[in-house]
DNA sequence: GTTATTTCCTAACAGTGTTAGCAAAAGTAT
DNA sequence: ATACTTTTGCTAACACTGTTAGGAAATAAC
């Protein structure tokens, strides 16, 4: 008898749907703009079904954070695989990482938590400059020391994606990575820029 | 005649409590937990009153953000001034950065957007694993190939930091750097990267 | 004392996520 | 074919959310 079969296909149609009616509001307006009864009136069922499917409307976007891991990774390999030399690997993989993140930026914002009010608007535009000032200033200073010809706004641009990176990829988690571990990547990483600067 | 003054005063007062009141509850539960009725409660006014000194309740939002942005950038002086080799100054700031991001959560995600649903979660782990290991693997190949000993995890972490920092930059703005300079910070971060590796 | 202004509140609008409880449909057993 | 059981999917409610229109009460000005 294959009725059960038949009700498990239904079932997964039913859950293709929500997904693929989310995935249309979040390409259209944003996950900001995500809605269970929105989803509920596209897929003409009622609200509580989508809770046979999600725990809950959180469940439904980190299904596309995950979906997005899968992709970036994907797209990782196959950038990998066209190299032979590690370090063109290395950098064909951080091509496609960049390429990914432009092309898929609501699936980005979900893998990583990203995309809420925030001080990048121009209402904080005056304390970020006076921010940028502070840091460029002895960027600066180590350039004229070495004599080399170094734009000092991009080695900023630079340093702040360092700690930037590092620092928010550690407020999100939940981070299996230790204090440590986090400290050790901070110092390697500005050391190494450093060394870069002179 | 002082009237005009006093109400003045009487009207920085209320916004000043509204301030108090909305940063009590991001520092209890979250900036997620924000909410203008329970403000309202709070002050002990009702909820129109809010709008009289916030136009949303973003707005609100955002001016922490501002103030920790004026909070780092003094952390960073006072780190920076108590160093004279620019050097010394950039770890110094490097340090300073990274406290103030630990000791002011809120403020930090408040000013960067930081801190929705996200896959740092472990749901997501396993996809993160996969997605870990094809870097890695290409770093552990210049390391071998290198010869010296380097922990290819704490590098893997170097290269994501630095990549993650740079694109959630640019996703969440608005950013005033436009792309090319995005493509170069990239591209100088990364043969930085590589050159540290060997 | 009357008029004008400012202050501040009630109440509503239009949404949100989530869930309890029930009706109807579908399948099973007699 | 009927009676029983399970699954399915709905209505309606609960408890919230941000935001705003309109009016009452308090204050100041004439």
């Amino acid at each position: 008898m294959g009725i059960v079969e038949r009700r498990q296909r239904h079932k997964d149609e039913v859950k293709k749907d929500i997904i693929c009616a989310a995935w249309q509001m979040v390409k259209a307006d944003g996950w900001q703009s995500l809605s269970i009864r929105k989803i509920a009136d596209a897929i003409e069922y009622s609200v509580p079904v989508i809770y046979d499917h999600f725990e809950n409307k959180e469940a439904i976007l980190i299904e596309f954070g995950r979906t997005g891991f899968q992709l970036l990774t994907e797209k990782i390999l196959e950038a990998k695989s066209q190299h032979a030399d590690p370090a063109d690997q290395i950098k064909a993989i951080a091509d496609a990482y960049w390429d990914f993140a432009m092309t898929n930026k609501e699936h980005y914002q979900l893998m990583f938590g990203i995309g809420m009010a925030c001080c990048e608007s121009p209402e904080c535009l005056p304390e970020q400059v006076k921010f940028a000032e502070a840091i460029t200033e002895s960027i600066q200073s180590m350039i004229d020391k070495s004599g080399r010809d170094i734009s000092a706004c991009l080695k900023y641009h630079t340093f702040w994606s360092v700690m930037h990176g590092l620092i928010s990829i550690k407020i999100n988690g939940n981070s299996v990575v230790d204090m440590e571990l986090n400290k050790m990547v901070l110092h390697d990483a500005i050391t190494g820029f450093i060394k870069n600067l002179n």
